[in-house]
DNA sequence: CATGAATGAGTATTCATTCAT
DNA sequence: AATGAATGAATACTCATTCAT
């Protein structure tokens, strides 16, 4: 089952599917809506129909309800990025990136909770873990791409004096920034990426994919 | 006068230009240090050294209050923004780029609470407004960027066919991220963007400067 | 059977003796350890290995089960007084009490759990039931001794003018004060009655023997 | 005053002192009633009339309180033993004795919380605190009957051979036995030791000095 | 105008007890 | 008869905000 969900006790995991969702459902859009901080307990167990206890047995504590929900986030985005890889395979580098980005934005329209979520885990200072899981996620992202990068080198697509690690961490600071404009609607208003619009969405791939393979220095120069 | 701050009531406005500082610092690094939802009115008005009626007399309300500061911080980037964009009006692009990198490190390091507080409001988690205020602000950080391409254009520094707004956003957003990342040092481990060595950092902005303006594509092509 | 253990329901007591142990000795270990607040079902159904309906079964509720221990372990506590008093009829009054003494601390070494529930019983603090309970067993514990002191007047061993009920509350007191003293090892730091030390224990049994039998006024006077 | 108390924080001490007593009376009163671990800060702020936030004001921690209020309990206790002994230093030990034994009664008829919070300090278990306070509370009074018995025998009128030590405290224990028991009336039925029945009372006094001065045994032996 | 004591709705978490299976 | 998931009132404690002095 797609959104089955392999953490909180045994309880939790013995619940029948539609209560799991539920209660999963509530708290991703609870953490989501106000961070970890500000997610309460009580709201939460009120939109998910459960009794306080409940949510308690389920999953001993907040923090480990929040890790919980996390995980799963994060292993859907890896799950996602590795099919993606897969499928494009074989494909150019500028194409690879197209690709990379429209699945993504596909992914954001699909699981938007959980994308709020993940974005949350990838900034916050509210989050309730030390810097070692942002800096081991960030990497995990800036390598995905240094691979990309590094097989389309080799296959001379690309310069072959370019900083790998440094290029791949810049272009996936590039392609996450573009994502999370897309998730957070901001530039809805004045720059126009908006999500019902296939034109605007496909000139801002165009262009980001240009600036990343052409740059923007005069060809006269 | 520079550390003056034209928020809160006029109560607070009318204040000794040495305690409203005073109360300003308390405030900025209790916000930079704990976030939105964990900073404490009460720790507050201690390291302030005012009472707690009073900051309520200042500022209405905690939100009221962390809206002050932020609006102050938005004010001190904007100004140093200004100020390089004055002093690098004659160099070419990619030195201009350079210098804006540059002086954002120096910035960083100057004032390390401001920075704190202006990244915390970029980033939405615990912060407590609606996005309107983070819309105008990419835009504002867009813009300012589109404006350096456009001028470069208009000098022919630049392709004069790349879209202007959506490069600009996507430059700025290179920039935002590189200057987080020195912030929170996340790349220290790994990446290596360690503060103190500055070989390293220069290597982090050719990188930077020579993707945006090179892009990656390979010369033979 | 000699750990049978006639309270809870009907259900209860028709249970397999080795299943009424169980679950007697986990719930005598749980509130010996913890106390009558602090003992947790949860925690000793899993103990018991019983379910946590079951427990609520056989027993009410937590203060019923509470009782029914209690009222066990003043059983154990009459029925060894009963022999004591049996096997020492026939001795002078001082050795019977030395006797009684030494039986107690014996009693605490082999059955520390029980000691811990009565004694709980006998001082208030955290039980739940009212003074009634207490009363009676004071009362029980005073009169086993009025009887010996009476035994022993008739035999003239003791002066004929004491008043037997109320040296039979104060003698037991006393006994019963170095018993819970043993129990607790409160004197173990300072006043040295440690379990392991016979002479020690020898000093506080013929101190408090010699106390009883001749008082403290000087012989002179 | 008599009642205040140096205990809380400084804004607890620079309540009014009639709103202090309220709040000490409640909270003796609840810790008396119920114990340390049953007791309930919200019960405690509905009878005190105050507000929930302010005890945790007055008092950081439920534990903070119940130290304050029981360590003020044992200052009333010890301070009063001394006057005891300042008032009785020239009388005959029995005597001493005595009247100890009567301003016991009369304490307890004083300040029953005082002494339901002493009480509970002496055994509960219950009681938030190692047994390091314990062990020193009955050693100091141990001690301070140990004094009497060594002047008395100093003065010749004890016998010469007995352990003072050990002897102070079996009577410090049966004081101790006979002022709980006068409190908790539980001898009021069935062994009479009713407050208001000054008669009773003197049998015990007297029945518990002789006892200790001259035991039981028979002249004639 | 400044103060800081008082407030009370809010927090996460526990646990005896119930009841449908 | 046995189970164990669900319950919800209870717990200690926090903190932005108010308001009488």
């Amino acid at each position: 089952m797609d959104e089955s969900f392999d953490a909180g006790t045994e309880l939790f995991r013995n619940l029948s599917p539609e209560k799991q969702e539920k209660v999963f459902q509530a708290a991703v859009s609870e953490f989501a809506s106000k961070g970890y901080r500000n997610a309460s307990m009580n709201s939460l167990v009120r939109t998910a129909g459960i009794s306080k206890g409940s949510i308690f047995q389920y999953f001993k504590t907040k923090r480990n309800l929040f890790d919980a929900i996390l995980e799963m986030a994060v292993q859907r985005v890896k799950q996602h990025l590795k099919q993606v890889r897969g499928e494009t395979e074989e494909l150019p580098f500028p194409e690879r990136l197209e690709k990379l980005l429209r699945s993504g934005f596909q992914f954001i329209d699909r699981h938007p909770l959980l994308t709020a979520v993940y974005f949350q885990l990838l900034q916050s200072g509210d989050a309730p873990f030390g810097s070692e899981r942002l800096i081991q996620l960030r990497r995990q992202g800036s390598e995905f791409l240094s691979d990309l990068i590094e097989r389309a080198v080799s296959r001379g697509e690309l310069r072959s004096d370019i900083d790998i690690h440094r290029v791949g961490f810049l272009i996936n600071s590039l392609l996450e920034t573009l994502l999370r404009a897309y998730y957070t609607e901001f530039l809805d208003s004045g720059l126009g990426l908006y999500k019902g619009d296939s034109k605007e969405l496909d000139l801002w791939i165009k262009t980001t994919v240009d600036l990343i393979n052409f740059g923007i220095r005069s060809n006269a120069e």
